[in-house]
RNA sequence: GGGCGGUUAGCUCAGCGGUAGAGCGUCUCGUUUACACCGAGAGGGCCGGCGGUUCGAAUCCGUCACCGCCCA
C-alpha cells in the first residue's frame, strides 16, 4: 500500500497517519483491521467509565455469560445491542459503564468437569471436594478466556479492567453479606418439604429448573383390596406405578357416585400389606382415570398436599439416585397371601425406579390385581441440565421467602420505576411474581458459593460471614468452644447472579462506583431469563440497596435458523458467529443483528443475511472511496451554515434528517429503525444522488469554487455518517474515520454523536432537487419502459416549464444529462413533435422526441395503461368527495388532500388522453 | 385449561385509523469518475377467515382458524 522512501527517515504517527490516507485499499479487509482498531481504542482506554466525570452516568450491566463457556449467536444478539446502545450514549456524551464479567454457572461448569474427569476415568467424589474444586479452577483458568475474547471479536466496548467473576473475593463477600442479613431477618431459612430433585445431578433444584416434557405413557389402574370386605376393590389410576410401595391413603372425590361411599373405610397396599385409609379430596377428579387416585405424599407434589391435609404420614421409598429404598416402610411391611409379599418387596431394595416400575406391574399382574393399562400422555418433569424427569423428595433445604421479596419489584414495575420494553412482557413478570413460591437455594454440590452457616455437635445452626463469626456464635450459645461443621451445600447460581447489579461494583463496601453506577440504566436480555435473574435482581436490589437496579429491561428475542427453528445441536443447525466474523467481518454481522432486531420479535439469521448485509459495509467504503479519490479532505472549520449551493444545503438538511431518525430510534430501542435509516442515507441520498450529482462538479472546467463547496460538504457530511453509524459499524468507521484524518487513530468512539445543525434555504434547495430527481426518475422510466438502450441518449423537451424550471435545468443540465441520458434539455416552445414519448411532471410535460427508436403501440400502450390506472384511482377519489358525510366529518386537510388529488389526476388523464390522441 | 405473540409482495419483515412499504429474490436493460458485494427500470399483495365500530379499517373491537412460545 504505502511504499515509504527508504531514504526517509522514520515517519511521526502523525505523519503515518496523513500517509495512510492517501489511498484506501479497493477492498474493505475486515479481518485485517478489526484487531488493530479493538487494540487501539483498548489501550487509549476508550471503554473505560470515568468515575471522577461530571458527566451523567450511563450504565450496563452485562449479564454475564458462563466462565467456561464461548460465544453463540444468542451472545452475538445481545452484545450487538448492549455495546450500539453504549457506544451512542458514550458518544452522547455520557459517562458509560458496560460493566464485564462471567459467571461460576455452578451446575453446567461442574457437568463439563465432571465430564472431563470422566473420560480419565476419574470421579469426584474419590478426589473429594478440595481437590475437583482445584480441577474446575484449573479449568477455568484454562478456558476461562475464551468468551472475552470472543466479546473483543465482536467488537463489544467493554471496561475490561473492571471485569468481575461471581465467585471472585468481593463478589462472594457480597453473597455472604446479602445470605447473613437475609437470614437474620428471616427472608432466609431451612425447611423440610418437597424438592424437585435432580436424581442424575444428584441435587435438589428450584422450580424454574424443570421443564415439563410430554411423554407418551401409561396410565395403570391398580386394584387395591378393601380392607375387611374380600372380593372389594377400590381401582385406582396412576402414571407412575413404582411409587405405590409408598402409598398412605386412596383419595376420591367426596361426591363421587360410587366411591364417595367408601371414604373412612380403608384398603389394604397391595405388595406391602399395609392398610391405609380411603379419604375424600376434592383434589381426586372424578372425570379423571377411575376416579380414585393413590396418595403418596412422598413422591408427588400434589399428594404431599393431599397428605397434609389429611395428617397422612409420608415415607420415602426412593432414595437420592432415584432407587427403591425401604427403610421408611421396612416395619409396616406383612404377608397377606395373594396381596402382598415382604419377600417381593425386598427384592425391589436397590432397583432404578423404572426397572421397579416394571417389576411391580409384573407382581401386580400375576397377583390379578392390574385392572388395565391405558395409553396415556402426560406432562413429566425433568431437569434442564440433566434431563432426566426430576424425583419429588423431602429433603431439608435452604430457601429464600420470594414472596416478601417480590412485592417491591411488582410495585416498581407497576408504579413506572422500571419500564419494560417491550411493555407485554410487564404482565409475564407480573404473573410469576403475583404467584411465586419460596425458591430453594441450596445446591447439593461442590462448585459454587458455599452457604455461609455451621452446625453444632446437636445441629444448631449458626450463619455468620465466616467461621470466626460462627464460632462467636456457637460460644454464647453452648457457653463454650464447640467444634462446628460448615453446611456442605453451595448457593443456587443464580443467588450472585441477582447481585450482580451491585456486587460488581464493589459492594458491600461503599465504593464511588456503587454511589454512582446504581441504579443502572439498562439491562438488555431475553425473555427466557426474566424469571431466573431479572425478577431476582429486581428483589434483591430493592431489597439490599433500596433501589431498583435498573430503569429499563429491554427483552429481545431469540436467535433462530433462516427456516425459524430454534438453533440447537441436535438439529445440527447452529451457526458459529465466530465463523460469521471470519467471513464476512464483525460489522457486518452486527448490522445484520440491528436490521433484523424489531420489538419482540425472534431474529431468523443465517449467513445469507450476513452476506447481504455486508454489501452495505462495502458500499460505504466504496463512497468513501469515491470521496477521497475526488479530492474530499476533513475540514475542522468548515461551517454547514456558510454553504451556498442547493446541492450543498438539501444533503445538510437530508443529513439532518437522518440524525433525527437515528436517534428517535436509538432511544426508542428501535435497532432495526435505526440501521434502516442508516442504510437509506447512505445508498439512497448520499450514494444515488448526492454523489450523482456531485460527478459533474468534479470534472475539468467546473465551477472551482462550487467543487471547493460540495468537497467540503462531502467530507463533512461523510464524517457525520461515520459517526452516525459508529454505535452499529465500529470498526469500518472508526477506520475510515482515521484514514480520513477526522481525528487521531481511534478517536471517533469518542466523538460527539451528531445532532441537525441550522441550514439557510434548506426548503428551497429541498424543493430544486426533489423536482431535479423527479425530471431524472421519469425520464428514466419512460426510456426503459421503451426499452430505449441507454448508449442511445435523446432530448429532454420541456412543455410549459416555468422560469424557476429553466434554471434549475441550467443549473443541473450536466447532472441530468448524466443520469437521465439526455443529449440536450430545453423548454418545447411549438407543437409536440410526431413519435415522442411523454410524462408529467406537475404541471410540465416531458416530451422525450424518439422518432425511429419508439414503438407507437408500445407508448400507446403505455400512455392508456397510465390513464386507466389514474382513472380508477380518481372514480374512487371522487366517489369519496360525494360523500357528504366524508366531507363533512373527515379533518379539513384529509378532504383538501383528496380534492388535490382528485384535480391531479384528472389535469394527468387530460393530458394522457391529449397524447394519446396525438399518436392517433 | 389460562396467558402472550404471530398470520401483510416469492422470502424476511416494517407500517398499527386517511387510497399498501423496505430489504433480499425475480424479470428487462446496462460497465457512465467509487462500488457487479454495482447502476437504472419493471413486475409482484381482496394486509389469515367472518362479523362489528367508523365518513373511512391492514390498522380499533368481537369471533374463528392455523403457527409459535410461556404457565398449569
Amino acid at each position: 500500500m504505502v511504499n515509504a522512501d527508504p531514504g526517509r527517515r522514520m515517519p511521526s504517527p502523525a505523519w503515518a497517519a496523513r500517509e495512510r490516507a492517501m489511498t484506501l485499499d479497493s477492498r474493505f479487509t475486515p479481518g485485517e483491521i478489526e484487531p488493530r482498531l479493538y487494540e487501539g481504542w483498548e489501550n487509549a482506554g476508550s471503554f473505560a467509565c470515568d468515575p471522577a466525570s461530571n458527566a451523567t452516568p450511563f450504565t450496563i450491566m452485562i449479564p454475564p455469560p458462563n466462565v467456561t463457556g464461548s460465544l453463540h449467536m444468542g451472545h452475538a444478539l445481545t452484545f450487538t445491542i448492549q455495546d450500539t446502545l453504549v457506544r451512542w450514549r458514550r458518544m452522547q456524551g455520557r459517562d458509560a459503564l458496560w460493566q464485564p464479567g462471567t459467571d461460576h454457572a455452578g451446575i453446567a461448569t461442574q457437568m463439563v468437569v465432571e465430564r472431563l474427569l470422566a473420560a480419565e476415568g476419574k470421579d469426584r467424589r474419590d478426589m473429594g471436594r478440595e481437590a475437583f474444586l482445584e480441577r474446575v479452577w484449573q479449568w477455568k483458568a484454562e478456558s476461562g478466556g475464551t468468551i472475552t475474547r470472543q466479546l473483543r471479536r465482536l467488537g463489544a466496548s467493554l471496561d475490561w479492567p473492571r471485569e468481575r467473576f461471581t465467585m471472585d473475593d468481593g463478589l462472594s463477600a457480597a453473597v455472604k453479606e446479602t445470605f447473613v442479613k437475609l437470614h437474620s431477618e428471616g427472608l432466609i431459612y431451612r425447611d423440610r418439604r418437597l424438592v424437585n430433585w435432580d436424581p442424575k445431578l444428584q441435587t435438589a433444584i428450584s422450580d424454574l429448573e424443570v421443564e415439563n416434557r410430554e411423554i407418551r405413557g401409561s396410565l395403570w389402574h391398580l386394584r387395591y383390596p378393601i380392607e375387611g370386605e374380600p372380593g372389594q376393590f377400590i381401582i385406582v389410576a396412576t402414571t407412575r406405578p413404582e411409587t405405590m410401595l409408598g402409598d398412605t391413603a386412596v383419595a376420591v372425590h367426596p361426591d363421587h357416585p360410587v366411591y364417595g361411599a367408601l371414604i373412612g373405610k380403608r384398603a389394604i397396599l397391595p405388595l406391602v400389606g399395609r392398610s391405609i385409609p380411603i379419604v375424600g379430596d376434592t383434589y381426586a377428579d372424578p372425570e379423571k382415570g377411575t376416579g380414585a387416585v393413590k396418595i403418596t405424599p412422598a413422591h408427588d407434589f400434589n399428594d404431599f398436599e393431599v397428605g397434609r391435609r389429611h395428617n397422612l404420614p409420608m415415607p420415602s421409598v426412593l432414595d437420592r439416585q432415584a432407587m427403591v429404598t425401604l427403610a421408611e416402610i421396612e416395619d409396616a411391611m406383612t404377608t397377606i397371601p395373594g396381596i402382598a409379599d415382604p419377600e417381593f418387596v425386598r427384592s425391589l431394595a436397590g432397583q432404578a425406579r423404572f426397572a421397579a416400575r416394571a417389576a411391580i406391574v409384573a407382581e401386580l399382574e400375576r397377583l390379578e390385581l392390574l385392572d388395565k393399562i391405558e395409553p396415556h400422555t402426560n406432562q413429566v418433569p425433568h431437569g434442564d441440565r440433566g434431563g432426566v424427569p426430576v424425583e419429588p423428595l423431602l429433603t431439608t433445604q435452604w430457601y429464600c421467602n420470594a414472596g416478601v421479596l417480590a412485592k417491591p419489584a411488582i410495585e416498581a414495575v407497576e408504579t413506572g420505576k422500571t419500564v419494560f420494553y417491550p411493555k407485554q412482557w410487564e404482565n409475564t413478570f407480573f404473573a410469576w411474581m403475583r404467584d411465586i413460591q419460596p425458591w430453594c437455594i441450596s445446591r447439593q454440590l461442590w462448585w459454587g458459593h458455599r452457604i455461609p452457616a455451621w452446625y453444632g455437635p446437636d445441629g444448631t445452626v449458626f450463619v455468620a460471614k465466616d467461621e470466626a463469626g460462627a464460632a462467636a456464635q456457637a460460644r454464647v450459645h453452648y457457653g463454650r468452644d464447640e467444634v462446628l461443621v460448615q453446611d456442605e451445600d453451595v448457593l443456587d447460581t443464580w443467588f450472585s447472579s441477582a447481585l450482580w447489579p451491585f456486587s460488581t461494583l464493589g459492594w458491600p463496601e461503599q465504593t464511588p462506583e456503587v454511589a454512582r453506577y446504581y441504579p443502572g440504566d439498562v439491562l438488555v436480555t431475553g425473555f427466557d431469563i426474566i424469571f431466573f435473574w431479572v425478577a431476582r435482581m429486581m428483589m434483591m436490589g430493592l431489597h439490599m440497596m433500596g433501589d431498583v437496579p435498573f430503569r429499563t429491561i429491554y427483552i429481545h428475542g431469540l436467535v433462530r435458523d433462516e427456516k425459524g427453528q430454534k438453533m440447537s445441536k441436535s438439529r445440527g443447525n447452529v451457526i458459529d458467529p465466530l465463523e460469521l466474523i471470519d467471513s464476512y467481518g464483525a460489522d457486518a454481522l452486527r448490522f445484520t443483528i440491528c436490521a433484523l432486531t424489531g420489538p419482540g420479535r425472534d431474529v431468523k439469521l443465517g449467513a445469507a443475511r450476513v452476506q447481504d448485509y455486508r454489501g452495505f459495509v462495502t458500499k460505504l467504503w466504496n463512497a468513501a472511496r469515491f470521496c477521497e479519490m475526488n479530492g474530499m479532505r476533513p475540514d475542522a472549520g468548515f461551517d454547514p451554515a456558510s454553504v451556498t449551493l442547493p446541492l450543498s444545503r438539501w444533503l445538510l438538511a437530508e443529513t439532518n434528517n437522518a440524525i433525527r431518525e437515528a436517534t428517535a430510534a436509538l432511544e426508542a430501542y428501535r435497532f432495526d429503525e435505526y440501521a434502516a435509516a442508516g442504510y437509506r442515507f447512505v445508498w439512497n441520498t448520499f450514494c444515488d444522488w448526492f454523489l450523482e450529482f456531485a460527478k459533474p462538479l468534479f470534472t475539468e472546467g467546473a465551477d472551482p469554487a462550487a467543487a471547493a463547496e460540495i468537497r467540503s460538504v462531502g467530507a463533512y457530511v461523510l464524517g457525520q455518517i461515520l459517526r452516525l453509524l459508529h454505535p452499529v459499524i465500529p470498526f469500518v468507521t472508526e477506520e475510515l474515520w482515521d484514514r480520513f484524518g477526522y481525528g487521531e487513530p481511534c478517536s471517533l468512539i469518542g466523538t460527539a454523536w451528531p445532532s441537525p445543525v441550522a441550514v439557510p434555504g434548506a426548503e428551497q434547495a429541498r424543493e430544486e432537487l426533489d423536482w431535479v430527481v423527479r425530471l431524472i426518475t421519469l425520464v428514466r422510466s419512460v426510456r426503459a419502459e421503451m426499452n430505449v438502450p441507454p448508449s442511445k441518449p435523446s432530448p429532454v423537451l420541456l412543455q410549459g416549464v416555468s422560469a424557476e424550471g429553466l434554471g434549475r435545468v441550467d443549473r443541473w443540465l450536466d447532472a441530468i444529462k448524466r443520469l437521465a441520458r439526455a443529449s440536450e434539455v430545453s423548454a418545447l416552445t411549438g407543437d409536440i413533435p410526431r413519435e415522442s414519448a411523454q410524462a408529467g411532471l406537475d404541471d410540465v410535460t416531458i416530451v422525450l422526441p424518439l422518432a425511429g427508436l419508439i414503438d407507437i403501440a408500445v407508448e400507446r400502450a403505455r400512455l392508456a395503461k397510465e390513464r386507466d390506472k389514474l382513472a380508477a384511482d380518481a372514480k374512487k377519489t371522487a366517489q369519496k368527495l360525494a360523500n357528504a358525510d366524508f366531507v363533512s366529518r373527515a379533518p379539513d386537510e384529509v378532504v383538501a388532500e383528496n380534492r388535490e388529488r382528485l384535480a391531479a389526476a384528472e389535469s394527468e388523464i387530460a393530458r394522457l388522453q391529449a397524447a394519446l390522441m396525438r399518436l392517433g
